[in-house]
DNA sequence: GTGGCAATAT
DNA sequence: CATATTGCCA
């Protein structure tokens, strides 16, 4: 059974505050709906040809999650890379109430919470579904999480396999780099390589000797203030100091767009630089195409 | 049904 | 290229 685990495992829950405190990610994927509030059709200029919705969905149902942040009152910071969804391709129509979910973008901070909890439940419980839930990301599917978790353990598997053998010259150190030059696997990987991961993960189980549970709670989370709905000339600011590790599409091309918040027109003239924070860190996400992609954005927490 | 993994598709 | 998707199996 797992009452051992249920011990802490219940603990930790019951530590969780209100629904209200609890989401860490200040934010989760943006919905589809809330996508829709943002959208407001008021962008035709952009080559986005909308796709025609069949029927009208009455959207009775929001995103049903309690947490989903019904209000975008913290949302959007800035340029960090919010959530997105890129060139809109079926943003800018009505919603069909089939709305297939953008490209799940993970954020180093995003995998940070899936390292949190996976850290947490143990290899032993850490399985897709039981992630899922503890991420408390909405939006997140056990597909999005179970695919994830594949190149994740084949990742720490790389870590543990190799260990020895600095390979001559890299300095005994593993980098990253190493590790791919080692060709132990072709998947490298990139995100995970830059997240911090937990110096167990090896050894699902345990006697029964339970495995210290640092209570580091998954995240800490960051208060934003509420900031309007990005108003036109209402710049994004605010871009935390945080670095930003960006594999990512190559931004070929010169045209950024954004794709979170595009505040409809930028009336030209409030603020010449309506939006476009930084595209140093949002060109990776670039859809060089047009091809929508939600991202959770960064919640500042390393 | 759920989970893990290889291959494959987008 | 990073994810998603699928097939197959435990």
């Amino acid at each position: 059974m797992r009452e051992e685990d249920s011990n802490w495992f219940a603990k930790w829950e019951d530590e969780l505050p209100s629904p209200e405190e609890l989401m860490p990610l200040s934010q989760s994927l943006i919905t589809p709906d809330l996508a829709l509030a943002f959208d407001i059709r008021n962008h035709h200029y952009q080559s986005t040809p909308p796709p025609p919705p069949p029927q009208l969905p009455q959207s009775t149902d929001l995103s049903s999650q309690p947490n989903s942040s019904a209000e975008f009152d913290s949302t959007e910071l800035g340029g960090g890379g919010g959530v997105g969804l890129g060139g809109g391709g079926l943003g800018s129509d009505e919603p069909a109430r089939t709305l297939k979910r953008p490209r799940l973008v993970w954020t180093p901070q995003l995998h940070k919470r899936f390292v949190d909890a996976v850290a947490h439940l143990g290899i032993k419980n850490a399985v897709p579904k039981t992630i899922m839930q503890l991420m408390s990301v909405d939006g997140l599917t056990r597909e999005n999480v179970a695919s994830h978790l594949q190149k994740y353990r084949l990742y720490l598997k790389r870590m543990q396999g190799m260990s020895n053998n600095g390979s001559g010259g890299v300095g005994g150190n593993n980098s990253p780099a190493a590790l791919s030059a080692l060709g132990v696997d072709p998947v490298t990987d990139h995100l995970f390589a830059s997240s911090p991961v937990p110096a167990h993960f090896l050894h699902p189980s345990r006697t029964n000797s339970d495995h210290f549970m640092p209570f580091v709670p998954v995240v800490s989370l960051q208060h934003h203030h509420p900031m309007p709905v990005v108003g036109p000339g209402q710049g994004l600011h605010h871009l935390p100091q945080q670095q930003f590790r960006h594999y990512g599409t190559s931004p070929s091309n010169g045209q950024f767009e954004h794709p979170f918040i595009r505040q409809s027109h930028p009336v030209h003239g409030s603020n010449g630089s309506v939006i476009s924070p930084h595209v140093e860190n949002l060109d990776t996400a670039t859809p060089t195409n047009g091809r929508k992609v939600l991202t959770l954005f960064p919640t500042g927490d390393d």
